[in-house]
DNA sequence: GATGAATGAGTCTTCATTCAT
DNA sequence: CATGAATGAAGACTCATTCAT
């Protein structure tokens, strides 16, 4: 269990129980996971919005009401979708911060684990850069809020203790920074090609060297 | 400019039909020019598919059939948001890259530029940003693709020109810098609040000094 | 006057006076019957209700509320252009019927006048053929069933008086027989056109030679 | 046989949506086909444009929504019905042709076939006769004036051989004679009403009579 | 006479969802 | 588990008509 997901923000006690009223079942068998892929590829290519609960279900060749038998809203299907990412994610960065250390090695890594997110999440990141708006508006995704601010504070505080350690700069700003950082690394979702020449660990490289050092020569 | 826009916004004859050289946006009228406005902010607040045509006409005080008599799609309503942009950033973006000199002095323009379209244009980026993936589906806006390669074209240039003159540095890709810059620029506007402390320009400034000279402190 | 049109329905005793409450003028300027046939032109190639009254307007040069200063309303335009036809042909076929003579002389001639009408109505006759089922169902337009009446009559009569006098055969039913020949004459419309070889008296002619003796050879 | 129909029908592959063929109309179910008789009524009645789908949801006691559960758009109603009238009609007619035999007997056949749809197919007709100029105008309806012109053919083909070999009058125009034929008997559509006391087949012989031999008496 | 802006009722269509079988 | 039929609310768009200017 985490701290994310709709679950969370009950406290029903039951451990992978079923959610909302009892309804459908959170179990994730295979077929349900298959479900959840094949969606997660359809909202990211086409946007939540725009992906019928039609589409889905033809992509796994059911009806579009067979689909109720898995999940008991679209809704809940993209739930499932974002709240897996930001499981994994969340517990990779805290890790990395718990290591502590050497607050540039620190950020290094949290750089590397968001640009390692890239190919296994690239649905739930895409939905997240496209559908963000629409979705925080919604109750149900106020989750999705929280989380961001939890990991802004640990990329903040990490920032700025290479700050006060005279590792990093003094003359910028924290949480300019990292919202820079975040978003040139997400975004990127919009032209990374899974399976093309760069791999994420290259990119995160060259990101690196980039936000380190600038793109200016020096002596 | 009207290098942009598209083929078809009120077919008939009837009220302000004609369109500025057969293409892009149709005359526009005072009444026009506030409804895009209220239109762009709606967009840019529940996206493009979620705000129907009855929100915009409410925001205007009047009902969703008078808005087809100034517009003839909600389609041409972004498309006229889109193209205003698009128009004014690539003709500043032109200039800039026209006027040659320093690479390191046109970078430092173009990326001031860039930030200086937050304030007036934060509607249109925040739609290009959030409904990308659903817009260049749509034959219509198939002219976003090649607005935006043009503009990759400038930035790559000037930063290999700038490569070569030895003021930046060999070891990047010129491509994935830029893409960087550009997505780290534009994806700001989900943040930025305009009138709030932080001044377009001074946002460029901090990032113009990160991305120069790094976040790493330089002895 | 005739019998037919809105009016006749109504003793308003002005002669050429104002239709419909005083709002619309009947009196035919230029600009009116001009305006009545482009209307009429439009009904006939797309079907009364697929024209729309911008239609017209777009035609005409000017825009659609604009048409209101001439017509209240688009189902008096239709009116306009049935009644014009209702009236003619009904006082030539009064005239010829009138003239009494030979049975067969006056078959002869109704048949040459319906043919005749098929140049200068054309568009009339097209609507009556195409949107007879539309129009018979508003009050407005009761009228198109009693003039029906009153043509059948006159047809029916002259061939039962032709049957009677032996000059037609008498096994056949003179009802029928009127519907045929009046179907078979305006449903021409639907692949006659003017200006080509085929002149309506041809027709009319070919129409006759078929009609009195067969299409079989008689020894 | 199917030479008639069109491309789509229920793109999406949820439901009833294989054609048979690839071509024409859907799988039919009971309902389907209930549903297609009933907008068929309603069609001639009132007019294809004219019928809302509204009207025919009311009719079949459902929303108006449910009935795309069964079509894909109105116009894939009226395709139905108007390539089920054709299917059956051009098979009877070239069966009737590939028969041979004598030319006046087949002309009779045709008639008598022709009159034979009155009652069956009696909708399908009167939305032929009504709509004809409105849907043919839509591409989706290209195929009617295919078969139309495959149809000419057949008639003129007999009515010409029958001239060849003298049982008919060489002085008659094939064409002009097949098209009064055909308008004298589909129009009849208009004031024939089934289960009145003419039966088609009567129709027929008294249209055969006239045709035949002429209203004049020959001694 | 004409314009331009607006109305309001209505059109076809879409879609998430439900549920009996 | 899945189907097939249906719901119901909403969506974009159309169009005859009105009216102040």
């Amino acid at each position: 269990m985490t701290t994310t997901g709709t679950e969370s923000a009950r406290a029903d006690g039951e451990g992978r129980g079923r959610r909302r009223g009892g309804r459908s079942a959170a179990l994730p068998s295979e077929r349900r996971e298959h479900l959840v892929r094949l969606a997660a590829d359809l909202f990211a290519e086409k946007g939540f919005q725009a992906t019928t609960v039609r589409d889905i279900a033809r992509e796994a060749g059911i009806l579009s009401g067979s689909l109720y038998h898995h999940f008991d809203s679209k809704e809940s299907i993209v739930d499932e979708v974002l709240s897996g990412f930001f499981d994994e994610v969340l517990a990779a960065y805290r890790a990395a911060v718990d290591r502590g250390g050497d607050p540039r090695e620190t950020i290094a890594e949290l750089v590397r684990i968001a640009f390692g997110t890239l190919e296994p999440h690239r649905a739930a990141i895409t939905v997240l850069q496209n559908d963000w708006a629409y979705l925080k508006g919604m109750p149900r995704f106020a989750y999705l809020t929280r989380v961001e601010q939890d990991v802004e504070k640990m990329w903040v505080d990490t920032l700025e203790r290479g700050q006060r350690s005279g590792v990093f700069r003094a003359d910028i700003d924290a949480r300019l920074t990292y919202r820079m950082i975040r978003d040139t690394i997400w975004v990127a979702v919009r032209w990374y090609r899974p399976g093309g020449s760069l791999r994420p660990q290259a990119l995160a490289d060259h990101y690196l060297k980039v936000m380190f050092d600038g793109i200016v020569t020096h002596s």
